[in-house]
DNA sequence: GTGGACTCTCCCCCAAGGGGAGCGTTTAGA
DNA sequence: TCTAAACGCTCCCCTTGGGGGAGAGTCCAC
């Protein structure tokens, strides 16, 4: 039986951590005194707090750690991790992207802006959507956009696009909506057919991969405001030259429109 | 002048968190009402929001946000901004050794552990050290280890090592020190002939680079209290094999010591 | 048997927001 | 011009994963 001082300095986790992780029904002692309520650890359970350990430097929440850990067969445990680990290749990449638009913000680099204005007629396509984090925007998209591309086919007559709601980006959570235009929509497990609605857009292009795509964002919406115009609605995307067309991520142009209304 | 909906909007920073960084004194809206504390935006302060936001997509503190937005100078601004992505490479960095690490822990490979007990004699050594967060451990490393190459030169009598305070792993602070031994220890900027005081330790070897050296930690501990020992004073980790051998981490060798002694 | 190290619980604190209540303001349409 | 909806305000509490410290009890080696 070890103390918590001693399993402290076995696992280096602090004894305050230990404690929490105890009220948190992490990693309970092996026994705990009833009249002193002192904690004692055994040895075995190194391994474990071990575990924990180091899904917490992965940012792992202890919830899910707890889940993980309860869970007794090898493989679904894996699977669990790996889950998180396809978390993890997420966020580095919002980092990534985080580092690009930061470097394009701080160079002082006016580059006027090319604003088109363009009224967009109501249509149907085939879309997939849903309520998503922003967390999970990326592979959700993914999933989307496979399922699009598997249910449409060479029935395709246009360049794919989104709608995503503001609240998507302002808050961590909105509707997305992914499209590919096509004759007859089919409706094939998440797919089915939307009609995209009529919109007045201020459109502008956005050169290259996305990393600091918001960058264009900030500038479009500029032009937007200092041409008297308002906001309305969720922002478009239409990927006219993507990964579909080129795997040269400079060579792509990404159309985004923004839904707006003059306020005279 | 827009309202706050209208700037969050426009900027993809929610309503919510913008009025925080209001009062955080981080982005003050251009106007604000005196009767009905309604907040209005110039769209000159978008960059302004933009850079705020990547900055904590890279989770820099809003106090560090802070100092950056408010220094004029564009060159110290950009060693501002490298500074905190040196930071993320850290962090990646102990990502990397937790997934390594969680790698090794998963797999269900009892593979025996070689420990030896070694009376280590007390010795005098070239050493730098410091009471460093776990955070900048990595980077301290490097410098403290450059400083000391660069003081003690030919000299070296044999491979460097370091003595971690507990508290360095448990809490996120502690007494770091690195050494290179040498004959005669020199005094030159941070370096200072240092003795290593003599203690008992119970030594194992750790294969392979760092990544992951945190379970031959538990594996060590685990050997100490079967053993009936008790551990005691901070951990002794000798570089026998390292980058300054070989450029093949699978190749290094680093030796960890636990001092401990005899619980009859 | 005693002093110092260790441990306990309890309360407050942190960052960086989110949720919601309750109330005032603006604005578009009737 | 009126009114209702949308928008904005402040205030308070909640979250996560801990850290700091107070005050008191416990353990152990000398």
């Amino acid at each position: 039986m070890l103390t918590i001082g001693e399993f402290s300095r076995l696992t280096h986790l602090s004894v305050r951590t230990l404690r929490r992780y105890h009220e948190a029904a992490l990693l309970e002692p092996a026994v705990v005194d009833e009249t002193t309520g002192y904690r004692y650890y055994g040895v075995d359970q190194i391994p474990t707090a071990q575990v924990i350990h180091r899904l917490r430097e992965l940012d792992v929440p202890l919830s899910d750690v707890q889940r993980i850990l309860r869970t007794p067969d090898p493989g679904v445990r894996a699977a669990l991790v790996t889950d998180h680990l396809r978390r993890l290749e997420d966020a580095l990449d919002r980092t990534r992207a985080a580092v690009v638009s930061l470097r394009r913000l701080l160079r002082p680099d006016p580059a006027p802006i090319d604003v088109e204005l363009r009224a967009e007629p109501a249509r149907t396509v085939a879309a997939v959507e849903a309520v998503v984090g922003h967390r999970d925007m990326a592979t959700w998209f993914a999933g989307a956009m496979a399922e699009l591309e598997a249910a449409v086919g060479a029935a395709v007559t246009g360049p794919p696009g989104g709608i995503y709601d503001n609240a998507l980006f302002e808050q961590e959570r909105g509707h997305a909506l992914v499209y590919l235009p096509t004759a007859a929509p089919p409706r094939t497990g998440r797919v089915h057919p939307t009609v995209l609605p009529a919109a007045e857009l201020a459109v502008t292009t956005h050169v290259g991969e996305h990393d600091g795509i918001e960058v264009t964002y900030g500038e479009l919406g500029t032009w937007v405001v200092e041409n008297a115009m308002s906001v309305a609605g969720p922002v478009r995307e239409v990927y006219v030259v993507g990964p579909r067309d080129t795997s040269d991520p400079a060579a792509w142009r990404t159309e985004i429109g923004w839904p707006v209304f003059r306020v005279t």
